[in-house]
DNA sequence: TTGCTTTTGTGAAAAATATTACAGTAAGAA
DNA sequence: TTCTTACTGTAATATTTTTCACAAAAGCAA
């Protein structure tokens, strides 16, 4: 028995795309927006923005289009972005540095509460707000700082391993950047940051 | 008239990851691996993977399955990489750093042969083997080094402006790492580095 | 050789997703 | 008020992608 997985993933995708959208329109000071709006902008089909609202509940007004606040409050709660979500990252490499100083996290549902790595050097130094702690800690943070979510960028070597902590230290959920398939529990949910995969479709598309 | 685009957008996406497995096979002195092999690995239907490989006219044996070598040699040509593709960086902040330094990339198709910012006191400065240039120099290098990809990790607020100079220097494809739907004409491929849309898949599951 | 087994290759069915088309509704003009 | 217009909401259709199912091919054992 799955959960309300109602929303399709495409949808999912989608509406987290309108959101960069009606953030600039509530800057401009737009109150409303219609599909057609939306869907030139993102260069597809207006019935689809409408279909996508139909799966997320949310309803406009004929002739006015919707409201853009009412928009970005009921998509941020739908991808449970109100109130960003407390997360580590594993591996304080380049990437991994990159992505802790990256702010539009916050807006993406996620905010670094702790930094790991298991390089000697590197432990006890600070990044950003945070210093990173050795993994010896991990389990110990995590149950602390109520943390569901971890970042994991460290070397593909080690990425089942750091992947198998992760688990037994009950994270419910891991953004992996390693070129390793993981394989952990099925109440694990993996997303996979698949660089490979976007360079893929593009050589294949330059021909 | 599109050229052949004949395979699925899944399908390549799909074909990139088992090239990574493939690599290991081969790593470990495998010869062959059957469909199902695969798809145990990554956690999809044999089926799948047959039809995959239908789509990108790649011949098993029965009952001996696929040979290791040629499916990488098939899959590589198909993905256009074989010998990779010079690319440049545009954006030298962390991010842009952490990509320039990501061994891997050769391993999917491309390898930086220039990097670009507008920030004075980065231009001159080296990044790993190269020399950080100005924007100006742009056009200039793309036609000298014949580089066809541009990877964007600029602030959100230069990003279209970039793309524009890109656009103008005749760059085939941009892989853009910046919250910003790009506007370029339709011969100019854009792949979009999705972070926020792999956070909402992960948060919305996460529930 | 024959029979048994494994695995491919591919049509056909099913499921997921996208597109189309239009009736219905609300705003604003006349 | 009534008319016109610009939207939404959704049912129906089309397309894409996945899954299923099985005949045919090839290796292996006896």
């Amino acid at each position: 028995m799955k959960k309300a997985e109602i929303i399709p993933e495409p949808t999912l995708r989608r509406l987290s795309s309108y959101l960069l959208y009606l953030l600039q329109m509530r800057e401009k000071k737009i109150r409303t927006v219609s599909s057609t709006m939306i869907a030139n902008e993102l260069f597809i089909e207006s019935g689809k923005v409408r279909k996508d609202f139909q799966y997320a509940k949310i309803k406009g007004r004929p002739k006015r289009g919707y409201d853009v606040n009412h928009l970005i409050v009921e998509i941020d709660k739908i991808l449970k972005w109100d109130g960003p979500k407390p997360a580590l990252l594993v591996g304080v490499g380049s990437l991994g540095t990159a992505l802790l100083g990256y702010h539009n996290f916050q807006r993406y549902g996620i905010r670094f509460v702790a930094a790991f790595d298991n390089d000697p050097s590197k432990i006890g130094q600070p990044v950003f707000d945070m210093v990173i702690e050795s993994l010896a800690n991990i389990k110990k943070v995590i149950k602390a700082k109520s943390i569901e979510i971890a970042v994991l960028t460290v070397p593909e070597e080690i990425a089942q391993e750091v992947a198998d902590i992760l688990v037994k230290s009950k994270i419910k959920a891991i953004w992996n950047f390693a070129p390793v398939r993981l394989k952990v529990p099925e109440n694990v949910i993996v997303e996979h940051a698949r660089f490979a995969q976007s360079l893929a479709v593009l050589t294949y598309k330059i021909g």
